[in-house]
RNA sequence: GCGCUCCUAGCUCAGUUGGUCAGAGCGUACGCUUCACACGCGUAAGGUCGCAGGUUCGAUCCCUGCGGAGCGCACCA
């Protein structure tokens, strides 16, 4: 017996050397399974795109368990001999990367973009992308992910570029981009336009004033932000409120603050009697649902009264004062002037940018879209119905399957994409004017042509990531043979930002499916439930945890009992177990070998007429457990096919059968001896297999040692097949 | 407002198409220097499966209502 098991398992001594061992042989290459033959050239494909983590940063638990799931399929696939590619990348994540960097430059030099320039800009946060890029990819490999990292892509790489650049053309000649005036979400603090998506809610007490705009104006109107008044045209009035039927159609001139204001008043459906007054002011350039009534009745767009900088506009003393502190003096002069009526407490949601925190302030921008409810030509459908399609006719099944209500109910209220944005870092629109004309997807030779100033939302190019990191637009080998791909599994938290787009993406470029299944995992929590963040201090970094208590043990604790979709807690205590069953199956090892080692001539898993009866019950008992782990695997259910892994080895095979075989070696019955050692070795041999995918470094360094090795690595050797 | 999920042992959670499914891990208590393992071994305590109805021969699992927790869209101006 090698010595190596007189001693403890250390995962700290096993796991980097065997991860560089396997990284070596090339294994985690498909092409070099066929060229070492552990994969035959005909064999059926098994592919996964890894969700690009950002390079914002380091990885956290949620990574962690990405590749844990992720790794898992690959593995048990790759064992089963698929040609199996699992294609790493990272994702140049635009805003977010943009404003952590911004942030740190205003910290340490308190210097804004515009002080340092764009290409200055640019060159800090390519130098800390390329660092977390370092970073990341040792979190990967630390975790033992089986990725073939000679593909790797970024999502803002030459080859991801020319496939965004292409799409953005393909989607601007089907009549599907277009650039617009709109009223869009402004991030006053990101200085950029945001997409639906990208605007948070959150909860905040507000007071709700009532007033009139002057004392002649015939109705009063409730609002929260009485500072946007300046900027109204309307008063709308539900069409069957007797109040105020008299009143519908007729327009009265006020002065507003200082400021000149023509009211119209109009009857709108959408106008709640029971709200406040039960009329409603109307300012159309600065809320979404106010330029869509203004729409209705013919109303102008055009009175801005706020700035980017969210500051006012108008003349007057508001002129040049930020919003909060124009809301203080428009109500100072609502009282000078005996106007307010009432003033009360409101809790409402107030708007912000999910990643700088500001408040979202809704103006009318000019900004590239992308229409959801046009007819894609030649398929007769909208982009929504291009992205319903595949999820409604199981083309596309996700797990949890409830998600696909959420997501179909998303796509109900799906609004047209606001794809560009006013930043620096990421994509630039690949548009290009010279006068009145325009080109577009490629920059024309000719001089004069000056490119569109933006960039592109960060979730346009991750919505390729199936087929770019393939090397779509070329007609690759890689795109003929892996794509549509098998499986994609993130955090249902994306599900809209993410998979919806690729769904769109995918199925408006290739007329295909970007995979067959989307598998969703929840938030990693800590051990009271909290989310973990920075700001609580409670993050769990994932080298700390395999440093202490090795790779396989942390994603054992992230796979075991974890359902799909639904948040899981973690704490060291629970890895520390998993860290312990590592070691329990070092044991079993040792017990096993040091048992069979005088015991000539073991065919595992041949079963003799000469076999014991209590080991041709407990091979059947295997035969059983392999097929069960096999449909959990199959059907998606690897936190149970772990969990019941985990009891296996540890409550039948070392408490029970190994107990049971001490008094067996011990006896005199020979055969009965020679029986049970073989049936040890088999036993052992099936567990190391059907643990690999789970624990790959334990199994790998314990079947290194095993007598039935029959393959280079437990890597590639073949997974159980039961009988 | 529309929609989704959850409420099972002290804690965290499983329970895969209704009938040995009342489970696991951790924790707790007590006892073990047993020659694979103290990163261990053995034994034990314990829950009317949120509440109330219904369907069924039979429900933790299906239906309805109620209560509590969380989440996603939309949004009240």
């Amino acid at each position: 017996m090698p010595e190596k098991f007189l001693k403890p398992y250390d995962p700290s001594a096993t796991e980097a050397r065997i991860y560089a061992q396997w990284e070596e042989s090339g294994l985690f290459n498909p092409d070099e399974c066929v060229k070492q033959e552990v994969a035959k050239l005909d064999a059926p494909t098994y592919s996964i795109v890894l969700p690009p983590p950002n390079v914002t940063g380091r990885l956290h638990m949620g990574h962690a368990l990405m590749l844990a799931i992720e790794d898992v399929f690959i593995r048990y696939k790759r064992m089963r001999g698929f040609r199996t590619l699992w294609v790493p990348g990272t994702d140049h994540a635009a805003i977010a990367t943009q404003s952590v960097v911004e942030k740190q430059i205003k910290k340490e030099e308190n210097k804004n973009r515009h002080d340092l320039g764009r290409e200055e800009l640019l060159k800090r946060i390519g130098k800390f992308a390329s660092e977390n890029h370092t970073t990341i990819v040792n979190q990967v490999k630390t975790m033992g992910a089986s990725l073939d990292w000679s593909r790797e892509a970024f999502t803002l790489d030459e080859t991801r570029t020319r496939a965004v650049n292409k799409v953005f053309k393909n989607m601007y000649d089907a009549g599907l981009i277009y650039r617009g005036h709109r009223i869009v979400n402004w991030d006053p603090k990101g200085q950029t336009a945001i997409s639906d998506d990208e605007v948070t809610y959150e909860e905040r007490h507000a007071t709700l004033y009532t007033f009139r705009y002057s004392k002649d104006f015939p109705i009063s109107i409730a609002t929260t932000r009485p500072e946007t008044k300046v900027g109204d045209v309307a008063v709308a009035v539900h069409p069957d409120d007797t109040r105020y039927k008299k009143f519908v159609g007729k327009e009265y001139d006020a002065v507003f603050c200082d400021v000149p204001v023509h009211i119209k008043i109009v009857a709108d459906k959408e106008v709640d009697p029971a709200f406040g007054t039960g009329a409603v002011g109307i300012t159309p350039a600065h809320s979404q649902t106010d330029w869509d009534i203004a729409d209705r009745h013919g109303l102008s767009h055009e009175v801005v009264v706020i700035n980017e900088y969210a500051r006012m506009t108008v003349d007057g003393r508001l002129k040049d004062k930020k919003t909060t502190e124009a809301r203080e003096a428009v109500v100072e002069w609502l009282k000078s002037e005996g106007l307010l009526e009432k003033k009360e407490d409101t809790v409402q949601n107030i708007a912000t940018a999910e990643r700088t925190g500001g408040i979202i302030e809704p103006m009318p921008k000019m900004q590239w879209f992308v229409d959801v409810n046009k007819e894609v030509p030649m398929r007769g459908k909208t982009l929504k119905e291009l992205m319903l399609e595949p999820v409604r006719s199981g083309a596309i099944k996700i797990i949890p399957e409830h998600f696909e209500k959420t997501y179909f109910h998303w796509i109900e209220n799906l609004r047209d994409w606001c794809i560009s944005r006013q930043i620096w870092y990421g994509h630039r629109v690949p548009v290009w004017y010279r006068g009145e004309e325009i080109a577009v997807g490629i920059e024309p030779k000719e001089a004069g042509w000056i490119q569109d100033e933006d960039t592109l939302d960060t979730w346009f190019s991750s919505g390729l990531w199936t087929f770019s990191t393939l090397g779509w637009p070329d007609e690759t080998e890689d795109f003929k043979t892996y794509h549509p791909t098998d499986l994609l599994e993130t955090g249902y938290d994306i599900l809209f930002f993410w998979i919806a787009r690729m769904i769109l993406m995918t199925e408006f470029t290739l007329n295909t499916i970007p995979f067959k299944t989307v598998y969703l995992h929840g938030l990693v929590r800590d051990a009271a439930g909290r989310k973990m963040s920075k700001s609580l201090g409670n993050n769990m970094d994932p080298l700390d945890v395999t440093a202490k208590f090795g790779a396989d043990a942390a994603r054992m604790a992230l796979v075991v009992g974890n359902t799909p979709g639904t948040d899981m807690r973690i704490s060291e205590d629970k890895v520390k177990g998993y860290k312990h069953f590592a070691n329990k199956l070092w044991n079993i090892a040792r017990f096993i070998l040091e048992n069979t080692a005088n015991t000539p001539q073991i065919h595992v898993g041949r079963r003799t007429s000469n076999m014991d009866e209590s080991d041709v019950k407990i091979l059947s008992e295997l035969d059983a457990l392999t097929r069960d782990i096999t449909t959990d695997i199959e059907e998606f259910r690897i936190y149970m096919a772990a969990e019941k892994l985990y009891h296996y080895a540890w409550h039948e095979l070392a408490d029970k059968i190994l107990e049971e075989s001490k008094s067996i070696f011990a006896g005199a019955d020979e055969a009965a001896r020679a029986s049970r050692a073989r049936t040890l070795m088999t036993l052992l041999d099936r567990t190391l297999r059907l643990l690999h995918p789970f624990m790959p470094f334990v199994t790998e360094e314990i079947y290194q040692s095993m007598p039935t090795k029959d393959s280079k690595f437990l890597m590639v050797a073949s997974w159980p097949e039961s009988k």
